[in-house]
This record gives structure tokens, sequence and C-alpha cells, in this order.
DNA sequence: GATGAATGAGGCTTCATTCAT
DNA sequence: CATGAATGAAGCCTCATTCAT
């Protein structure tokens, strides 16, 4: 039960505050948004600084250069998916689903926590710069892609352990599902943009389609589902 | 029939001619890699130069500028994928193979023909900079993408139509195949890179995993095939 | 009345903004000069930019490319030339004064306040750029050289109506006195260069002496003057 | 009584030769030409090449750089105009016409043998690039400018000493007949190409008219000729 | 803190000049 | 001699970064 003005400036200092702390968060959505769109050479930092409503200089104020505004971008959305995902981690390792279940489930979970959001454009980002900034795709190696691929990994190790899945390749399994987000990613910041004129792609009958052949891929003869055409919604 | 020396000119003032007929595919070679490692906008034309083995004017007898020399990259790799998609067209849709055949054949050429030549930096290339180059990116969409997702798209409706494969939503099942192409090529020149320390990815292994995976998931219960553990090869 | 300080950062920040004031017009009068000594292919923006105290980049804060800063150093000069045109035509026109007089008036006018300043290269320079800048040449000739030969023209006609001047060929009369006025501009911009040590040329001798022979020359028998020798000023 | 083939190479090599020794002047009209219309800094030496109808190597083969090149233009016409002003010098001092007769001749035979010839573009050259070549723009003026400028002076001082002319400033008075020579020079390569549109100068009429008002100037008012209206040739 | 004018290193491009053929 | 492919110095222009206000 904490006063609701327990710091001195709280009613007329406090707005400019609150301004000002959003400053950085303003910025760095601002730069991810132009450095997926144009990527990091061609973005300007007027440009960024523009889209954020702040001068040129301010910018400085808050990074100390382009280059740490890149590193910036990527660690503070990192940090975001990361706590996402480590929250679905735990939910689906304790839980006892279908291994069938948990992979629907994780790419669902996906496509609302992630796919459906900006954060997409972190991964085009740092695929895009991958050459340009080692140190900033390492870390998101280890931050996103490992522990996310020893995650999807798991699951299908036990699906087939249990009888759930055929006996196959389960490290080379998970490209399946990796590769099937990969692309959605892709289609959504560049390869949907090569010709707007041809047909959208719907993402949930996109992700349901994956699903569909995934699954039945993975199944045992036995297992087979009631092939389900997916709704075309 | 042949006198030694027919043209007076032929070894001396050939030379010349040869490296000046030599010189725009070396330097477009140049190009693709240096544009695939950095993106257009942080590569320089000097690097592009020096590693054709020239100099930075010479560059520009032969293209007028920097985004020319973009285009042309795209172009002259563009024409040479185009003329062994189409000899594949053709090669498979005369024949009386079973769909899943044509579909495993469609992936290993692919892979033979471009997945394991320089070309696929190409695909990388256009992703990258569709943004900005966006005449670019709708004419490799015309010229690759939609012959491509053509092909995939009738052989795939073919097997439903024979009962091969399960009745299932076949426009978008050709992403299935498509992903898995994608991944293979942004792997080998991104993701691939983001941790050099993690496992290597081998592509033969990959192809087969996705192909055992996808087949099974689109052929119908009856036609399963005996589930083949890829070999670690 | 006065506060002393009515507002806080009257001084302080006043001074940068009074400098962004005067930069264009400062950066103006250097490519003026440069421009008219080296011509615009030779004159460097560096130079440009360093005679006005600034610079490369500053220049082109101000101006977006070479080129442009040579059209606004024309249309700048033009205006400043052009008005006063506008106030001696219309000072002539309403005079009542003998027609030897006001082209008498109208060349000594134009020496003071044209002829003696800088605005003269910006004869030199149209002309010598008329090639390379045919809208600017173009747009000069419509701002200046048509209004003054048309003023110049009415004088001569009026002269010759009211038989002050011998009836003779009045519309290619003006030229004697458009090139009286050019040579003394090349002269100044050019010729007088050619040779340093040859003896100068006096501005108002000259004036004088063209006068003197120009107005014997227009004038009828009659009205012939009484043979002023000019005085060696 | 030469015989027709004194040289071994006469018929066959010759036209060879004869074309190889024309190299230099042809490139030398290409030169001057080109200098003229865009100026030295803006003419390429390929184009000054292609003009002539030989390769940029050739070029070099002749002139060790660009800027001896443009010496070169200058010295060549330089002579020829020279020779020709020399003969005109001793034909008119030797004879006993009036000296309104011999400025007459003077202007009519600069018309007829410079002005009407492509000549007239070395006057605007050297004008142009005189800042840029001081040491050629000096030798114009000792070869070119001071012979004519001593004749026309010595023209007239005969003329006022004989009372043919008013006394007057001799000196300057030669500067009526300069202007006007240069008038028709700079409209030629420049002014009149400022409006295309504008009514077209007639050299002749020209001429006729700054001859009428010249001589009418300088006569004394016993001697005043009748006022000859130029005919509208 | 915030601003935006100023800076200047660096990249693209041109073109005089060289030189192997 | 003639050619024209190759060179690289130099110029225009951009833009990340600084700093006086």
């Amino acid at each position: 039960m904490q006063s609701p003005s327990d710091t001195p400036s709280s009613t007329a200092a406090g707005k400019r505050a609150r301004r000002k702390d959003a400053r950085p968060s303003e910025l760095l959505d601002a730069a991810l948004e132009l450095f997926v769109e144009k990527g990091f050479a061609a973005t300007k930092v007027e440009a960024v600084a523009a889209r954020a409503g702040v001068s040129k200089g301010t910018l400085f104020l808050y990074f100390p250069s382009k280059a740490e505004l890149f590193r910036a971008v990527v660690q503070e959305n990192l940090a975001a998916r990361f706590a996402d995902w480590n929250a679905e981690y735990e939910a689906m390792d304790g839980g006892s689903d279908s291994a069938a279940d948990m992979l629907r489930h994780a790419l669902q979970s996906w496509w609302t926590r992630v796919g459906a959001t900006k954060l997409t454009g972190l991964t085009k980002l740092v695929i895009s710069e991958a050459q340009n900034f080692p140190e900033v795709a390492a870390c998101y190696h280890t931050e996103v892609v490992q522990p996310s691929q020893q995650l999807l990994r798991r699951v299908i190790q036990r699906g087939i352990e249990r009888g759930e899945f055929r006996p196959l390749d389960a490290e080379y399994a998970v490209y399946s599902v990796t590769s099937a987000i990969l692309y959605l990613v892709m289609h959504k910041h560049a390869i949907g943009l090569l010709a707007p004129a041809s047909g959208e792609l719907m993402p949930e009958r996109y992700i349901a389609s994956q699903l569909d052949i995934i699954l039945h891929g993975l199944l045992g003869p036995a297992q087979a589902p009631p092939s389900r055409i997916p709704a075309l919604s």
C-alpha cells in the first residue's frame, strides 16, 4: 500500500519525467521499424529521431552512436520476447498434453505473442544484418534461437519416445517448425512486398496448413488424426 | 587444314578483348558475393572492384552506377536460374512419376542446381533489399517465385486428384516446400553465421528430413511409404 | 518604457539565428565572385564554402546542389538589379528631358548602380555559362536584357520622332549603347586582366568618351552640341 | 616545274601522310568549337577526339595534355588571324584614303576575314578562360589586342590631325570600335543564344548601324556625310 | 535537457592520362 | 601510329556526430 505520491515531483514534473523516461523506448520503436524497413545502413538517424518525434541531437543523448542504437534495439526486444518464451516454456513443460498438442500450442502462441506483433521485425533485422553485427547476431542466437530449438527438440523427442511420433530424426525435424515460422516472418517483412498484387497470405490459414502437414508427417500411422481440412478463415 | 596462324593478332590482341568480355561477369560475381554478405548500402563499389581484381573506375566502364550494378546482378543470375527451372519444369511435367516422386525430385534437383551454388545468395539478396529496390523484387517475383510456386501447386494438386495425397489446402501446402527451401537459403547466408560454434547444418540430411515429414504429411494413410529414417549422410 | 532585458535569450540565442539568416547571402556572394572568376565548372564548392567562411557541408544545408547554387546566384542578383532598373525606368519615362539627356543619364546611372558594383559579374557569368544553363540564360534575357533594350529603344525612338536625333535605324542604334556597356563589363572581368601591365581603363573617362561619340553620332546636324572634350577625369 | 612524284611514297602512302599531318589541325578545330561552346573545364577530351574522328589516345599523341591543347588552339588561330591583320595593316597604312574610309574598311574587312568565320570563337574563348590561363590571355593581348588597338588609334589620331575628325579623346575613341566588334562576337557565341526566339541580329545591318553612328560621332560638323540610312540588308 | 546548425570523413562518380595490344 | 581498356586523383554530395545556444 504505497502512497500514490512518494516522489516529490509527482504531479507537475511527473508527466515530463514519464515522457522523458519514455524517450528511449519511443526511439527504439522507431528505430526497429526503420531498420526493418530499410536496413541498418540505409536508415538515417534523423529519420529515426523524426519518427520518434524528437530532434537528431536528442537521439545522441540516449545512444552514443548509430551502432549502439542498433544493439539496443535488439537487446530491448530480446528481453521482451525472451520473457514470454520463458513463460511459455515452463507452462508447456509442466503440463501433460500430448506432444502434438504441445507443438500446436507452441506455434499458435508464437503467432499471437510474436508473429502478429512488430517483434517479427527483429528476426528479419538480425538475419539481414548478421554479417555486419556478429556479436548482436550471436547474442540473438544464444538468447532466442537456441532456447526455442531446444524446447522444440525436447517436445519432439518426447513424442517419439512415447510412440506418439514416428521414429525420425528429431534434431532435424525441428527445422520443419522453425522454417514454417521463418517463412511467415520473411513473408511479412519482405516476400509479401515483392508483389503487392499477388494474393495475400492469410496467417491463420498458413499456420493451420503447416501444422496439419507437419503433424501428419510426424505422427505414426496409428495416431493419424481426422485429416482436418483447415477452414478457409 | 588449320593454318598455324590464321589471324595475325589472334594471340596478342585477343588477350585484351577476352579480358574485356570477362569483366562484366567477374564484376557481377564479386558484386553478388558482397551484396549478399554486407547488403547493398554497406558494400562499397571499391570493394566490388577490388574483389574482381580491377580498379574503382573500371567498374563504371561496365555499369553506369551502383544501383544499375545491383539490377544487373539480379537480372544476370535470374536468367541462369530461370533457364534451369524451365528445363526442370518440362522434364517433370512430361514424366509419369508419382506426385511424391516429383516433389522429391523437385527439392533434390533444386539443391544440386541452385541450393548448393552461390545462386542462393540471389534469394537472400532480393529479399534483403526488396524495400529499397521494389522493381527488382517485383521482377524476381514474376520470374522466379511465381513460376516455382505454380509448378509446385500443380504437382500437389495432381497428387490430390489422383488420391495420392490427402485432400488438403493445395494452395497453402505449397508453402511447406517453399519454406523448407527458404530456410536452407537463409541458413546458408545468415542463420548459420549467427553462431559459428553451433552445430553445422547438413543440407542433405536437412532435405531428407523435410521431405520425409512433408511427404508423410501429404500422403493419404494408405500410401504411407516405409518410414525411411534418413541416413546420417 | 524599455525594459532592459525584455526577452531572456535575446542576445544569446539570437546569434545563431542571425548567422543562419545571413548564411545564404554570404554563400551567394562568395559563389558569384568565384563563378565569375573561374567559371562554373572550375569552381569547387569547397572553395565557395571556404570563401564564405563555412565548411563544405554547410553549403548543402542551404542549396541542394552546385547547379542550384548557380541558379540561386543569378536569381538573387537578378531581383536586385531589376528593382533598380524599374525605378530608373519610371523616373526617366516621367521626366521631360531631352532624349540625349535621358541616354546620358541612363548610362551614368547604370554605372553608379550596376557598373561600379560586383553586379557586373552577373552579366559576365550568365554570358559565359549560357550554353550550360540555358534556362538561367533565358531568364536573364527576359528579366534584364529585353527590358533594358526596350527602354533604350523607346528613348531613341522618341529622339528621332522629336527631330532631336537623325532619322536612323532605331532598333540597331540601341546596340551602340549596349555594346558600350558590355565592353565595360567584360573589361572589368576579363579583358582588363589579360595584360595587367597595359594601361588601366578609367571607367568615367570611358563612359564620357562613348557618350560623346554616340550622342554626336545620333544627333542631327542642327543640334550638334558644343563638342566637349571630356575632362581627363 | 617540280615533278609530281618527287617523294618515294607519294601515291599510296601520301594520302595517309596527308591525313596524318591534318590530324593536329582537325583536333584543333574540334577543340576550338567545343571549348567555345562549353568552356574549357566542361569540355571532355574524349568529345574533342570524337568530333575530330579519332580516339582519345590519339589526341595525346599530338598534345601532351588538355591544357596544352588549349594553348595550341589559341596559338594556332592567333597565327592565322595575325597574318591577316598584318596584311590589312600595311594595306591601310600605305593608302591615302580618308580616316573615315579606313575605319569603314577596317570594320568591314574584319567582318569578312574574322567576324563571319569561326575565328570569333577564339575571342570568346580567351575572354572566358582568361583567369584560368593568364599566359595565354597575355599572349593574345600582345599579339592581337594591342596591335589592333594601336592601328585603330593611329587612324583616329590621323583623322583628328587632319581635321577630318573632331578633336576628341583619341585613346578612348578606339573603344567605340572595339566595343562594337566585341558585342558582335559575344552575340554570336552567347547573347544570341540566350533567347533563340528573340529576333535575329543581322550582322551587316549591325555593322552599318555602328559605323554610321561612330563615324557621325567622330566627324567634325563640316564633314558630316549624307546621313545614309543603312539599307535593311 | 533539447535543439538544429555546423562539421568533415567517406562514398559514388567523372575524366584526364597511361599503356598494352 | 592508333586504339580503347584501365587507372586513380579529385570533385560532388551525404550523413553520423558534435556543440553552442
